[in-house]
DNA sequence: CCAATTTTGTTACTCATTGCAAATACCTCC
DNA sequence: GGAGGTATTTGCAATGAGTAACAAAATTGG
C-alpha cells in the first residue's frame, strides 16, 4: 500500500509466488525467507522482497514470511476467492476444454453455462455437458449476474461477441481468439494467445540460446 | 542481424507482427507503414521500426514495408513453417483441445500423437482420436523423430514427463501444467499457465485502473 | 528530371526495472 | 535478559526498455 502505481511486471510475477506459497502450504511448511523463495523459484531475492512490499510489510526482520499468511494476502490482492460468474462463449475444442476445467471452480471462478451458435452442437449433452443456444446468452447473463466472459469463438466473431457481454455488463473478458479484443474503459481484458507462445518457443528452438 | 542480443521483449512481440501481417496479406494490403501498424496495433511507431530492425532492414525508406515480404521474413526468424513433429502426453481436457486444434498443423507443428497414463481412456476411439498408452511414449518419439513435447498432465507427473522427454531427444517443452518446468540447457521450456493470466485479469478487475 | 514528401534507420534521451549494499529490526539461544 | 545472527527495509547505482527526434534515402507527382 505504499506506492499507487504497481508495474505490469510486479502483477505478472504475483501468481508464481501464489502458486509456489501454496505448494509450500500443501507440504506444511511454517515459514519461508526470500532467499528461499530466491533459490527455488529462480528469481532475485531481493526483486522478491521488493514485490511483496509494494503491497505491505508481509516479512519481519529475522523470521522472514509466514507462508500461510502471505498465500492468503496474494489470494487477496489477486482478487482469488472472490465469486466470480462467468460464461464461455464457443463450444469448440478449448472452450470445452476450458468448462470443463476444474480447478478454476475450486479458486472461485465458476463457469456457469457453455453457448454456441451452431446449432448442430447446441441442447445436445456432450461428453456430459449441455450447450445452450448463443440467442440464450443475454437472458443467462443477467439473471445470473455474470461478471466475467471467456471467449473460445472463431476469430471472427471474437469482438463482437465481447462487444455484446460488454453491453450486457460484464466486468472482465478472458479472451482465447487469436485477436486482440478490445473493450471500453472499465472493463478489463486478458487476451491468451496460446500460438504466440508456441511461436516463441519455436524461435528458441531454432536459435537455441545464442544468435 | 546487427545485435547478437535480442531482448525477451522484442521476440514476445513478433508473433503479433506476424498476426497483423497476415491479416493484411489475407486483405490483399501490398505496403505498410510502420505508422500505420502502430495506429493497428496501438504500439509505438518507433519502437515498432526498432524491433524489426533487429533482424535487418526489411522496410525501405519513403516506402515502408513490403506485407508479403515482412510478413515471411518474421515466419522465418520465428521458425514457422520449418516441419515439428510433436507429442502430447496427457489426454485431459486440456491435451485433447489441443490435439484436435488444427491450426497448429496449418503452421508446420504437426501434432502426430497423444498420450496417457490411465488405462480407462488408453486406446479407445474418444471422438475421433486415438489416445495411446504412455508405455509407447518412447519408441513413438524415437521412430517418428519427434522433436517437441507439450505436457497436458496433471501437474505432479510434469516435471517427470519432461525429464523423460527430453532424454529421448526433444528440443522443446510446452508444457501446460501449473507448475515450472525446468530442462538441461539446449532444451527450451515455455510454461504456459492459464490461470496466471486469470488471476491477473481477476486482480485488474478487483483495482480496475487505480490502486 | 527535380523538388517535395514520405518513411525508414539510428542515435540520444527519459523512464522504469532490476540488482546491490548498508542500515535496521527482530528472532533465537544461551 | 542480552548478544549474535538472520532477514527485511530502504536508498542508490546500473542496466535495460521505451519514446522522441533527426538525418538519410527512396518514392511520387508535376
Amino acid at each position: 500500500m505504499r506506492d499507487n502505481r504497481i508495474s505490469e511486471a510486479v502483477i505478472s510475477r504475483l501468481p508464481k509466488y501464489y502458486r509456489y506459497l501454496s505448494e509450500l502450504e500443501a507440504k506444511g511448511t511454517q515459514r519461508v525467507s526470500s532467499s528461499k523463495m530466491s533459490a527455488d523459484m529462480g528469481l532475485n531475492a531481493s526483486q522478491i522482497r521488493r514485490d511483496l512490499n509494494c503491497f505491505g510489510g508481509f516479512g519481519q526482520q529475522g523470521y522472514g514470511y509466514q507462508v500461510n499468511n502471505l498465500k492468503n494476502e496474494i489470494k487477496k490482492i489477486l482478487g482469488i476467492g472472490k465469486k466470480y460468474t462467468a460464461v464461455v462463449v464457443g463450444a469448440g475444442n478449448i472452450g470445452q476444454a476450458l468448462y470443463k476445467y476444474t480447478n478454476f471452480a475450486e479458486e472461485g471462478y465458476n463457469l456457469a453455462a457453455i453457448f454456441d451458435a451452431d446449432q448442430s452442437v447446441v441442447d445436445k449433452e456432450i461428453d456430459g455437458i449441455t450447450v445452450r443456444p448463443i440467442e440464450e446468452l443475454a437472458d443467462f447473463v443477467i439473471n445470473n449476474e455474470v461478471n466475467l466472459g471467456v471467449i473460445t469463438a472463431p476469430k471472427r466473431h471474437a469482438q463482437r461477441i465481447a462487444d455484446e457481454l460488454v453491453l450486457l455488463g460484464v466486468k472482465g473478458i478472458w479472451n482465447f481468439a487469436p485477436v486482440d479484443v478490445v473493450a471500453r474503459k472499465g472493463v478489463c481484458v486478458e487476451n491468451v494467445h496460446l500460438s504466440d507462445s508456441l511461436f516463441v518457443l519455436s524461435y528458441r528452438m531454432r536459435t537455441n540460446g545464442e544468435d
